[in-house]
DNA sequence: CCTACCGATCGGTAGG
DNA sequence: CCTACCGATCGGTAGG
C-alpha cells in the first residue's frame, strides 16, 4: 500500500470517528508517526482526502448496482439483488461507507454539486425499480420517492455497528433487511 | 423568546446545515446581528449550547414514548403508536432533531456518557415492545435489537427533507411508514 | 520526510 | 452588548 493509500485508510477512521471537520492534519500525522508538514508531499490538501474517499465510494456503489440493473428478474426480486448489493458495498469498508454519508457536506463546489448529482442518480436507480414493481402489482404503494428514501435510510445505519466478525454475513444481513423490507414484520 | 433561546434556535439551524464543529461562534454572532464575544453574556460555551439541544431533544423522545408505553393495546398497535410519537417529534423541530441524531457526539464527557444512556433507554423501550409482539405472535421475527435499529433508522432520515408545508402531516407520514414497516412493500 | 514557520482563525475573556 | 484582545491551534508552505 503507497503512502498516500495509507493516508487515506488512517484519515477515513478518523473523519468516520471524529468527524471532518473536527479532525486535524495533526491528529492524522500523528497516527501515522510522521510531521503534520509531511503529509503534504503526498496529498494537496484535506479535502483531497475527503474527496476521494467520497468519489471513490460513489464509483463502487453505482458499479455494484450497474451489475444488478439489466437482469431479467421481476422487480421484488431484482430490488433483493440490489439491497445485497448495498449492503455488500456499506460493509466492505463501514469507515468509508460512514464518510461518503455522513461527511460528504463538507465536500466544497464543484466537487459537492457533482456528488449530490451522483447521489441523485444513485437513488434514481431505486426508484426505477419500485416503479417496475408497481407497475407490474408487486407493489402496492403509490409514493416510489418515500419509499426508496426509506428503504435506503434504513439499510445506511449499518455501517456504524457491522463488525466483520459479527455471526451474520453481508448476505445473509441483507436477506434479513429484504424480508422485513419487502414483506414486513408482521408477515416476516 | 429570551437571548439565549434565541441563540439557542439560530444555532441550531447551524449546527444543523454545518455540523457543530464547523459552525464559528462569529458565524452564529453574525447569524444573531452581534459580535461574538456578546454571546458569552447568555450562554457559557459552544458546548452549553449543543447540551441543551441535544437533551431537551432526548427528553422529547422519551416523553412521547411514555404516553404510549402503557396503553393497553396490542404490540402491532402499540407499534403504530410508538412511530407515529417519535415522528411527531421528529417533525416538530426538523433541525434540532437533526442536531440530536447527528452532532452527540461532539459532546464531551460526562455528557456523552449521559447521552448515550438515555439513547439506549430509548432504544431499548422500542424492543420491549417488539418482544411483545414476538411472544403474541404479531410479529415473525428473532432478532428484535436488529429490528430496532432498522426500525428508527428508517425513520431518523425524516429530519432531512420534512418540510411543515408539504402535502402530508406528520400523522399521515406515521401512517404511510407504520404500513410499510409492519406489512411491507408487497402487502402495503 | 523534517524543521521552522506563515497568516488566519478559533473559543473565550476583561473591562467597560 | 461592544471593544480589544488573549493564547492556542488551524491548514498549509519553503527550503532543505
Amino acid at each position: 500500500m503507497s503512502r498516500k493509500e495509507q493516508i487515506d485508510q488512517v484519515a477515513t477512521t478518523l473523519f468516520k470517528s471524529r468527524g471532518f471537520a473536527a479532525t486535524t492534519m495533526r491528529d492524522l500525522a500523528l497516527e501515522l508517526g510522521i510531521e503534520a508538514g509531511s503529509l503534504y508531499s503526498h496529498i494537496k490538501s484535506k479535502e483531497d482526502i475527503l474527496q476521494r474517499v467520497c468519489f471513490r465510494m460513489a464509483d463502487e456503489f453505482n458499479e455494484a448496482f450497474n451489475e444488478v440493473k439489466n437482469q431479467d428478474e421481476p422487480a421484488a426480486e431484482k430490488l433483493r439483488l440490489a439491497i445485497a448489493a448495498h449492503v455488500r458495498v456499506l460493509t466492505k469498508n463501514p469507515p468509508a461507507a460512514g464518510v461518503f454519508l455522513n461527511e460528504w457536506r463538507h465536500l466544497s463546489e464543484p466537487s459537492l454539486s457533482q456528488f449530490n448529482t451522483m447521489r441523485h442518480t444513485y437513488e434514481e436507480s431505486f426508484r426505477e425499480i419500485v416503479r417496475e414493481g408497481i407497475a407490474s402489482g408487486d407493489f402496492q404503494v403509490s409514493d416510489e420517492k418515500f419509499v426508496v428514501l426509506t428503504l435506503l435510510s434504513s439499510l445506511n445505519w449499518l455501517h456504524m455497528w457491522y463488525k466483520p466478525e459479527g455471526k451474520m454475513s453481508p448476505d445473509e444481513i441483507a436477506e434479513f433487511l429484504s424480508n422485513l423490507l419487502l414483506n414486513g414484520l408482521k408477515n416476516f
